[in-house]
DNA sequence: CCAATTGTTCAATAACTTTTGAACTAAGGG
DNA sequence: CCCTTAGTTCAAAAGTTATTGAACAATTGG
């Protein structure tokens, strides 16, 4: 586990909200939902902010209870906490996700992706 | 209506998040979550922090959109955009709520009041 | 009309949060 | 062993949000 992670029953809501009311930080979310089982290192974010400011990030999800940060070799895995998450609060992640699926405005991984050719 | 208030579709998701991400506005829509219908004045929220203060969470809460506010008379009266709000973000109210109901560290209206005597 | 009630505005300050760059650590590959 | 890759830490700067008190405005009851 090696990162410090709050207990399920100590995930705060109003910090889960407050940290998830930074389009950033709800982009990482936003991504880790849709690749929901695969965990992602700090890499894969490096297009939404700085490697500095993605640590910074990073570690608020984490303090915060919302993922699950894994140090395997030189990398970070991080996973949503979705179980946790769900059990704490029901419902509350599922329709974030789906809020934020149907925002424009949002920052997303991998948006500057080339088109495939027809 | 006098007051400005964002139209349904202008009412963006971290801006809500962000804004309920606060202990006191969380117990504001808390409150008026639990009076559902009933217009509350400003007054009713005295006990959550200073006149001014009020002043300035009720603002947020109505230009984030998750609240409404007329005025009549001397006073404004305050409703939850309830509909509004399931409109645009369809389950986030309600998982918010719930988990509001079920936090004992957030601040309460009304949290100092007498026993009912047996 | 006067005074009380309700709430706003303003400017100041305090307290956070976000962003940055430079320096650093730790693990692996060659 | 050295070099690269992956990410952290730190301190500074910038930006934002929250809190306060004093002054203000609008409505209404007496």
């Amino acid at each position: 586990m090696s990162l410090p992670h709050p207990a399920t029953d100590q995930i705060s809501l109003p910090i889960v909200l407050a940290v998830l009311g930074d389009p950033t930080r709800l982009a990482i979310v936003r991504y880790l939902a849709s690749k929901e089982g695969v965990p992602m290192s700090c890499g894969k974010f490096l297009d939404l902010a700085s490697k500095t400011n993605l640590s910074y990030h990073l570690a608020k999800l984490r303090e915060a209870g919302v993922t699950h940060s894994e140090a395997v070799g030189t990398s970070r895995l991080i996973t949503l906490r979705r179980d946790d998450l769900d059990k704490r609060f029901p419902g509350l992640l599922d329709s974030v996700i789906a809020a934020a699926d149907g925002d424009p405005d949002l920052p997303a991984v991998g948006a500057s992706e080339v088109e495939v050719p027809a």
